[in-house]
RNA sequence: GCCUAGGUGGUGGAAUUGGUAUACACGCAACACUUAAAAUGUUGUCCGUCAUGCGGAUGCGGGUUCGACUCCCGCCCUAGGCACCA
């Protein structure tokens, strides 16, 4: 004992780590040939990250080691495997700090990227670095520029005048998808209304086939389920209403128009451009103008969320004209309330106060008639059919059959919305609640929009050759409510100097998802110069698998899914969507299973973590932790398990190569041996399902397995040499830099990176005994051995003359038995 | 209010085409080694009971079934998301 514990090395994880990167840099353990055709093409992808100051953070190490364990398990399996990284590093964080300290954002940038490479480095994830993307590179923003202009030639962008969504303290437009809670998504400042002009994408065009095309793709369920929600589909139909006095009409969207004729007044969102027009129109005017304009003003000061908040529907009748209902010809009241969106359907409504809550709260609170004109089916006799209780009215919101509506009376809702909606003369039509993407920001860091106007106000694509279209830097960063841009000179005559005076560049830059909408075309050919992509490496997409945060469910996939389909119908691309599988890292949470966030002051650094228990444990326990989806406590106290485990596997292999080396009579222990076809069996299956936590449950039961049997086996019959390295195979996509060090221990001069995969035997993987356990009436009494495949009668015959089972069937009638294949037999009595 | 996910020992979690509930890990306890501690090892650890037995337990209450963490009905709670969508 004492000759092998003088020679034993300690586990000294940060010398085995530091070791090993350096090595595996120096061999091209890490490179990929995008042009090795041999081999069977897999791309596996993570959502890059913005570089933050901050550095990585825990939620990057889960997702980033969940796929490093995949790629290398792909890898191992002989797939070629694309596993790039790169840096989403346009964005405000940088221009803040930019304004606060003066430096440049490129220069923050370039640090902030330097430091998440190392610390990716130091948690063992092997990206080609060669390959990277970053998007704030001139190199890669050509093309940014060049797909706008794609875009731009097939009409697929377009500029208009808008109330957006505005943010006081980034002095920018925010797409309405990146408002969050009324407030703006990257610095929580409230948002407003204001009119900008900008730039926006057709995402609507697409909106029919980003549902659709949901069916092909293997994604979790409610993220699926997210992006149907988040296009809103619904069926309905538009309808105009005449105004009395005046000659313009009223178009609403309703989706009940079978309830038309209980439509006892409209309602028209103050910001309608009807509004204002009846406002200008002296003739016409409000007998209470004061009152509507006050109205008016009082919600642009609120944003959607105060509107949405308040529990009173408040609104200003529209005293001195009305409108026509269409269905019965009566005359009806309008009002301004801000209840109604401009920015949903046509921006007004019809309002059924009987069968719409919304409505009824309103008609309620200013007295208005409610008019009831559906009953359920099969209850015409009866009026009081109810769903929703109000106060002492009740308010059905279902279809049912049509009653107080002319001829129309007696018909089921489904045939009355076409026939009334055709009897108005309205059109049956289908509503969307997404909404162009609007990209324009009045910001400097972020690409450049590739265009120019003329002296004449029109705006012309900056061509090709002047790609990419830099952005200036002699510009001073202080918000003042335009864009920076307009401050440079060298813009300004850059642009005079190639368009001709009088021309003046285009000043907003592009909202950074335009960047990561398309960044994953890129990966596979980093380099080209002339093309974003070239045809040969366009058999690389679309990526195969796809792991990061549940927190872009709806505006990176949704955007990325419309570049990928707007490409194709350019003719760019011949797939339909960008990512074929995709999964979701949870959260990481503090020891208490909060949130961590800097306020907290309970943020978690990953660089700490692997300087004291080394990247192998903190890559092993954040995947043991719990399920790849779920939330992950991260506590510093559980991760000595996984820690003891690696040193362990570290003292037992030492301990092998001391006394077996040499040894070439190691006889096979069959136990060990088909545990290990399990283990293999099972580390595969749940690599492949990314279930990482069971895959190293079961790594443990083998060395745990192995240490119990050390005390009953002279130590050289425990492990032949193959057995041996069959685990470090299966444990090396986790645990990298250990089983790298004891694979050269065992005198291997190549990675273990670069082995293959152990294939397990289906016939040694299985036991050719099993445990049935006996129950009687459901209840387990006792248990007996069977050989596999053994007789039913046989094993019945052999439980009923089991001693424990005999004292409960005892004179007693057996009324039947079930039996489970190998598991289970139950006994009814 | 709506949508989604979930509720299992002291803790993280395992097990679902319905078939031994609590794998694996942490923690805790006892023992061994040690002058001692740490480390390591061994044993034990859902609850009740004197128990190699018996009974009970997967948020709560019912149901289906030979058998339910798993399926059905009703309710409670937690987390995340959405929100006047006409």
């Amino acid at each position: 004992m004492l000759k092998w514990f003088l020679t034993m090395k300690k586990y000294d994880h940060k010398k085995i780590e530091k070791k090993w990167q350096g090595q595996w840099k120096k061999n091209h353990v890490v490179k990929v040939d995008k042009d090795d055709q041999s081999k069977e093409k897999f791309y596996m992808l993570d959502m890059f990250p913005y570089p933050s100051g901050e550095g990585l953070h825990m939620g990057h190490t889960e997702s980033y080691t969940a796929s490093d364990v995949f790629y290398r398990f792909k890898k191992m399996q002989g797939f070629n495997v694309l596993h790039p990284q790169g840096f989403d590093s346009f964005g405000l964080p940088a221009e803040n700090y930019a304004i606060k300290t003066g430096v440049h954002p490129a220069e923050t940038t370039q640090q902030n990227i330097e430091n998440y490479i190392a610390q990716m480095k130091s948690l063992g994830l092997n990206y080609d670095f060669d390959e990277m993307v970053n998007s704030s590179d001139p190199e890669y923003y050509k093309w940014t520029q060049w797909l706008f202009g794609e875009f731009f030639k097939n009409n697929l962008v377009y500029k208009k005048t808008a109330k957006i969504n505005w943010c006081e303290s980034c002095q920018t437009g925010i797409a309405n998808e990146q408002v969050v809670g009324g407030e703006c998504e990257r610095c929580n400042t409230e948002i407003m209304q204001k009119e900008i002009p900008g730039w926006f994408f057709k995402i609507t065009d697409f909106a029919d086939a980003l549902i659709e095309d949901l069916d092909k793709v293997d994604w979790p369920e409610y993220t699926i389920k997210n992006q149907r929600n988040w296009i809103g589909k619904s069926e309905g139909a538009k309808i105009k209403f005449e105004i009395k006095n005046f000659d313009k009409k009223i178009e609403v969207f309703t989706t009940r128009p079978d309830t038309l004729f209980g439509a006892t007044y409209m309602v028209l969102s103050p910001e309608h451009k009807l509004v204002a027009e009846l406002l200008e129109n002296k003739d016409l005017r409000f007998r209470n103008y004061d009152e509507v304009e006050k109205y008016i003003i009082e919600t642009q000061k609120k944003s959607e969320m105060d509107r949405v908040e308040g529990k009173e529907k408040t609104g200003v009748l529209l005293l001195g004209i009305s409108a026509i209902n269409p269905a019965n010809k009566e005359e009806i009241p309008i009002f301004i309330a801000d209840y109604v969106l401009s920015g949903y359907g046509t921006g007004a409504i019809m309002a059924v106060p009987a069968h719409d809550t919304r409505d009824y709260e309103f008609a309620d609170t200013h007295k208005l008639e409610i008019r009831k004109v559906i009953v359920r089916s099969g209850d015409i006799e009866i009026l009081s059919t109810a769903k929703t209780k109000k106060g002492d009215v009740e308010i059905f919101c279902e279809k049912g059959k049509l009653i107080n509506s002319g001829k129309f009376d007696g018909m089921d809702s489904e045939e009355a919305q076409k026939k009334i909606t055709e009897f108005v003369g309205g059109e049956l039509t289908t509503n969307y609640r997404l909404r162009d993407w609007s990209i324009s920001r009045q910001r400097y860091w972020g690409c450049p929009i590739p265009v120019v106007y003329s002296p004449e106000g029109e705006a012309r694509l900056i061509p090709e050759e002047h790609l990419p279209w830099l952005l200036p830097t002699d510009v001073d960063f202080k918000p003042t409510g335009i864009s920076p841009l307009a401050d440079s000179k060298e813009l300004k005559e850059r642009t005079e100097k190639i368009f001709g005076k009088g021309w003046i560049p285009e000043y907003d830059t592009m909202d950074t998802f335009v960047d990561s909408s398309w960044y994953f075309l890129r990966y596979p050919d980093a380099h080209n110069d002339n093309e974003f992509c070239s045809e040969a490496r366009k058999k690389w997409l679309p990526v195969d698998l796809y792991i990061g945060g549940a927190e872009h469910t709806y505006m990176h996939l949704l955007f990325s899914r419309f570049f990928v389909k707007a490409l194709k119908q350019i003719g760019l691309l011949n797939f339909d969507e960008p990512f074929m599988k995709l999964r979701h890292q949870g959260m990481v949470l503090d020891s208490e299973g909060k949130k961590m966030s800097k306020s907290k002051g309970n943020v978690v650094n990953p660089t700490e973590m692997v300087e004291r228990f080394g990247a192998d444990s903190v890559r092993a326990y954040i995947l043991f932790a719990a399920p790849l989806e779920d939330e992950v406590i991260w506590n510093e106290n559980n991760i000595v398990g996984i820690y003891r485990f690696l040193e362990k596997i570290f003292r037992y292999t030492n301990e092998w190569i001391i006394f077996n080396r040499d040894n070439e009579k190691i006889n096979l222990n069959k136990e060990i041996d088909s545990l290990l076809h399990k283990t293999i069996k099972k580390v595969t299956e749940d690599i492949e399902n990314l279930k990482y936590n069971t895959a190293i449950s079961s790594l443990m039961i083998f060395v745990n397995k192995i240490r119990e049997q050390r005390g009953n086996t002279s130590e050289n019959q425990l492990m032949t040499l193959f057995q041996l390295e069959s685990f470090l195979k299966i444990l090396a996509p986790f645990a990298p830099h250990i089983t790298e060090e004891l694979w050269a221990g065992l005198g291997h001069t190549e990675s273990i990176h670069l082995e293959e995969w152990p294939e397990y035997n289906e016939k040694l993987a299985k036991d050719d005994k099993h445990i049935v356990v006996i129950q009687i009436n459901g209840k387990v009494r006792s248990e007996i051995e069977i050989e596999d495949g053994e007789d039913e009668e046989n094993i019945k015959k052999r439980a009923l003359e089991d001693e424990k089972v005999q004292k409960w069937v005892v004179e007693k009638e057996i009324k039947k038995t079930i039996y489970i294949t190998n598991k289970l037999l139950n006994i009814v009595i």
